[in-house]
DNA sequence: ACAAAGTACGATACGCTGTACGAAACCAAA
DNA sequence: TTTGGTTTCGTACAGCGTATCGTACTTTGT
């Protein structure tokens, strides 16, 4: 765009950032190049790399940033702790269709995410679940958390694209019954009905974790021997 | 790699597809390019298009192929069958750590996917679940099952990468006690612990799911009015 | 005030990707 | 043998991330 050189600071690790996370959000993922990231910041594209070491070390940063909104929980209350703390964490990637693709390719985990993570753990062991209950627990809740996330990712893009009117041609929905029949709720329901059923589910699996601290008890301070 | 040109019907489909998913499993999903296959198949790059129309169709192919690996539940016996089909599920993804990424940047899904859920709704329904329950239970239980693999293809990526020992930095490790308390259950544990953990929420799931019938219950034929 | 050092930005180029286009080799039927 | 269809391939192009080096600017030391 410019053809005269930018000004000096118009750039900081800042700056690239959130316009990167921008762009991501309005355009895509597809469109998060480091070209059109420059084309954005108004600079050419090998500015960009006095602030960040390469895209991978940025998607990274990216996806930590979206960690970031996620609730921090805290405190003895476990039960809505963790519900508002899931809550959080499936409006984030929401919000952010583009940062779930994104982490299951990558491997690491950013501060955010390790804070994150770590708040819910102390959350569980400070409300008296077990070591083996706490694992149990945390790996059942993100499951479906993330999975959820995920499902509702795949959805909104399955809804939208090119050729086929709901997603699905009409030849093929008429060979699966079941599914035209769940896809016209979903589409002529008054209010976006997975919401309704994100909150069954998650209570669901907060009661039954709730059932671990007697499942999955303390170890004995000295053992029956 | 041949200097010379590749015998007449060296390809077909299905070695195309076979070939891709090989590559794909063995050598990960970056190394699938159509170079890449090409060299694999002992054929130059453009002869492969004449199988697949784009690289974004041979990848939608390919994660219906991971589908079909997954079990298809039938009959009136919803509690062991769906169970079946989760586990099922979790494998096949297991197997193909690649599928995941590529599924939730695409949209298209494939038969052997729409078969499947298909079958999960059927069953469902058979079993006597009302269309509101059916909604929420699929959702759920999906949820989950895509959430834990999604989490255990995340672990194992965090396991093996780069720089650090166990995948994190000792120094960022001992600011985050209860992780890396977790995470040494995790690497001295005699037997893969998340399976177990899977199975314990699968079955929470489906004891939750179970009581949807009561709380969802099919509408009255001619209502109150 | 002036030079030296350091910092922020950019031009060019390389190797990689998917793939459009059209030519070439092969096989089948006329 | 000729024709025509099918399969394989050579070439080339646009776009990607980014290594390398150069240029402009600011700051600092004297």
């Amino acid at each position: 765009m410019p053809p005269r050189r930018a000004q000096r600071n118009t750039l900081d690790r800042d700056r690239v950032l959130t316009s990167a996370m921008l762009l991501a959000d309005r355009d895509g993922l597809d469109a998060l190049t480091i070209r059109g990231l420059a084309a954005e910041l108004g600079v050419r594209p090998m500015a960009i790399y006095h602030y960040v070491a390469s895209k991978d070390e940025l998607l990274d940063e990216l996806v930590d940033l979206v960690f970031r909104e996620v609730y921090v929980p805290c405190g003895q209350d476990w039960r809505t702790e963790l519900f508002q703390r899931s809550t959080s964490m499936r409006e984030a990637l929401g919000r952010h269709p583009w940062a779930l693709p994104v982490v299951d390719t990558r491997s690491h985990p950013g501060p955010a995410m390790l804070a994150n993570h770590e708040a819910v753990l102390d959350v569980l062991r400070g409300s008296g679940f077990s070591l083996q209950a706490t694992t149990h627990a945390y790996a059942v809740m993100d499951a479906y958390v993330y999975g959820f996330a995920l499902q509702e990712v795949m959805l909104q893009k399955a809804g939208l694209p090119d050729s086929a009117p709901k997603g699905l041609e009409d030849i093929t929905l008429a060979r699966f019954p079941r599914i035209s029949e769940l896809a016209t709720i979903y589409i002529t329901a008054p209010v976006y009905p997975l919401l309704a059923s994100f909150d069954i589910g998650l209570n669901l699996i907060l009661d039954g974790i709730g059932r671990f601290t007697d499942l999955f008890p303390e170890p004995k301070e000295t053992p029956d021997q």
